[in-house]
DNA sequence: GATGAATGAGGCTTCATTCAT
DNA sequence: CATGAATGAAGCCTCATTCAT
């Protein structure tokens, strides 16, 4: 069992130093120098520094799926908007509790470095596919409006994916049911006052893609 | 000026290499090799690889600023939403039509590096500021429901943020004009059928902060 | 008794070892799982690596030393052609037998490492001595011509070195007698055919020295 | 122009550093040192420490190259033996003059190590090959008696390495002309005097295979 | 100004050896 | 005795930056 301690122990190292200065510029120096640990040693226990890595981002990415669970309709319209709240609320909360995998996650959107991309843009995609299929859901239960499902599951995404950036950032934020309130609040009734919404003729129907 | 030239020339040579590869992945030989200009001219124009990268993100910063323009609240709740959708639709445009640009700002946001969080954040906090800003006129005229500013701000940038990275990682979308009005629509009408709103009770009001 | 069991078979599996990857190729944790006995282990009947290498190179020279017999003379010119013989035949077959000591040896040759450059020469220098004695017994008997027996004794170890270094390096060979009666009669008789010797004026004598 | 030197003085630096410890012995650190540049510098050059040797590898070869020449046949028996005597002082020749070069080969023997294997032996086969061209040469024009040419081939290439070897082991050895007088000698007559030759039977033919 | 050869700090990884259990 | 985790020296290579021409 100490084994699987040690290896955990570098492993947490690492991630807080990725969290803290980005892959490229995190040395394995950095690593071991902050685990107390020999620079065989971390060889004893990884492959590589890109191994070391793409466990942490493959715990991570097992965690969030923990997380997010797949709307059931079968529960109503409150059901599911209830559902929906839980999903972003697990989201956020075990991110927020770990504030280096948060970093991580957010560092690793950096991309462009065409190695990384793929498994975060696998990741983004489920991400991305679970909310669309949410939006299909809701529309055939018609409590959503008809949307362009590919762009809308973007921007909620891209919300929770903002709010959580400024997080990582170590920007002051209020708290998780405050944030997870008004996101969601923010996805479902956007920002107009319902006259305001008719008065601007924001009542056409439109179709789902 | 034959020298601003150069030094032009040499700057979007980078640009280029940096879109293409990161920063870090970039190396000063890939960028002379795409100038063709000798090693040492590089360093007569500039005084690092880190140097141009800013001045890069410097210029990018400046031309978003040009785009984005304060809410004139005088045209009416009409003209608000107009220039909201106007300043949205600058910014995806400058950037979908500035490939390069629009990944240097996506692959920026990677970075994580401490030094340039800086000037990221500092680009973000004003475009957040300038969103809540248009949010607080827009609510002092009613058209605006009463929300958290600082949360729905960042909701806002986060959709178009998101949109554009997609864009960024080479994702096919739909064109500009119907991503502008379903990001728009996303943010001011939400995702509810107004029956559904007012059976969930998405009425009660609340303030400002 | 065990413990000479094991030590004799670290030995042997470095033996494989070596043969197969060389010296340099060949790490510890090649030999210890091949010998399937721990890191430590090794260290407990080994002093160090180079040491099991050396140690195997002495047992090879015994062995060879065992197979090269002095010439006695006095059994005519006959017999001492026939010891020559014999003792060609002992060292190539016995080396041919066992592959792995065979390029061992021949491994041992590429070094240069200065430091078992001694040892290997030390050996090929009692070879030689060996082979430069039976020259001089032969010559004294009036079976051998005047000769350089310096030179003519490298030459007699070089032909059967590098008949051993292809069949080392794993090429096809006839089979030991041929190679040995091959050998053996080059060296004895040459090239020429008598006529041709006589008339190109490879009679005259020179000294044994 | 200055290129070129530097290049060649770096390549003349690794060639003594390799010939002196060996190449898994050699580290890029001894060439540069001897060489007096700095680390950059040698990878300006070189690709790798490996390419290095290559290239040495590769002018050696070559080198040899152009001191063997063919047997050419139409000169006679006694033109024959002298371009054979004419081969071996080349090579001899050369290598005596160049001994770092000669430990290089020696070392190159080493071998085992699979990768360098395959060019050394091909040298050593392109070697044997014109070796063996020439004993079929010579038995054509009756010059030589029937041996097995394969064998006897390496035999030939065995007595002029085995004599290289010593001298590049720093061993005291008469000058050149000796060297291969005697070589050459030993190959053509071989070791017994004619009456004694005949006495024991060394007349019989036998087939060039 | 322009060039490109030279530099050397610093990065990643291997592996022979030690030592506490 | 046996084990195997831990060590750290040492190796190879890259690349941002400098500087003599």
């Amino acid at each position: 069992m100490r084994r699987e301690e040690r290896r955990a122990h570098i492993l947490a190292c690492a991630l807080e130093v990725f969290a803290q200065k980005g892959y490229h510029s995190s040395s394995v120096s950095d690593i071991i120098k902050k685990a107390g640990v020999a620079r065989g040693t971390f060889y004893l226990y990884f492959k590589s520094k890109r191994t070391v890595f793409d466990e942490l981002l493959d715990d991570l990415f097992a965690l969030l799926h923990t997380k997010v669970k797949r709307i059931d309709p079968s529960r109503g319209s409150v059901g599911v908007v209830a559902q929906m709240q839980s999903n972003i609320d697990a989201v956020m909360g075990c991110l927020i509790d770990n504030r280096p995998m948060l970093r991580l996650l957010m560092a690793g959107v950096a991309g462009l470095d065409s190695s990384f991309d793929k498994k975060l843009t696998e990741f983004y995609d489920r991400l991305v596919e679970l909310t669309q299929h949410s939006l299909v859901q809701g529309h055939d239960m018609k409590v959503i409006r008809s949307v362009n499902v590919k762009i809308v599951s973007l921007c909620i995404i891209g919300t929770i994916k903002e709010v959580l950036y400024q997080i990582a950032m170590g920007r002051k934020m209020p708290n998780r049911e405050i944030l997870v309130k008004e996101i969601l609040d923010y996805g479902l009734r956007g920002l107009l006052v319902p006259e305001t919404a008719s008065k601007l003729g924001f009542l056409s129907k439109r179709s789902t893609r």
